[in-house]
DNA sequence: ATTATATATAGTTAGTTTTCTATATAGTTC
DNA sequence: GAACTATATAGAAAACTAACTATATATAAT
């Protein structure tokens, strides 16, 4: 059962653009195999099977709005989650594919 | 802490739509003033101060989505929320508002 | 300096979403 | 059935998002 929730439009605005920089598949396959290690671009590209630019334009969508950081060493940049909001909508998401209410 | 998810491309197509489904401000502020109750469609308008078509448009988009269940009596539509999705998503909202991590 | 590798960006097109104003429908009351 | 109340829909313009191809940058190695 929820709370119940009582957060201001401005709270809710902050939360919706959360929301929306996850509400992607491609994104969620980011960071469901992202997880909590840090991972090269050309690892997260394997894992999702989509062409480069599209993976290092999601991985930005996600930087930019503090989804996810990034760490350059040498030519490799390692992505990592940096937000828990990522975690618990994994979480969410998770829980209701458990329960057939997906 | 997060599981270790991994859930197929399917699941996570299905997970994207719930999430775009709840990821505007509008919509948010609905299933937030729904809470666990059904409510008339003028005491959500009431509650989320938004002209009459836009609520019954956001309305019909979540309804749609098997988000919310509408009811009616009379001339009276009355809404609720239709997936235990909602809650675990507006919970995760709070906990991060809590955090003060939004 | 040239080449190779890893990642990022540009620019275009197509598709989707949001919002608005106006109008329609469904049910109720007289 | 006319008028009224509550809710829904239509249609258009603006804004945003997604996907693609081509190209650029940054670092490293020779």
């Amino acid at each position: 059962m929820a709370a119940q929730t009582n957060l201001d439009i401005e709270t809710l605005k902050k939360a919706a653009r959360l929301l929306k920089t996850l509400a992607h598949p491609v994104r969620l396959d980011i960071v469901q195999s992202l997880g909590h290690r840090e991972h090269a671009v050309r690892e997260i590209q394997a894992a999702v099977g989509k062409p480069q630019p599209i993976v290092s334009q999601q991985l930005r969508v996600m930087r930019d709005r503090g989804v996810l950081r990034a760490r350059r060493e040498g030519t490799t940049v390692y992505y990592s989650v940096a937000h828990p909001f990522v975690f618990y909508v994994l979480n969410c998401m998770v829980r209701c594919a458990q329960e057939t209410k997906l």
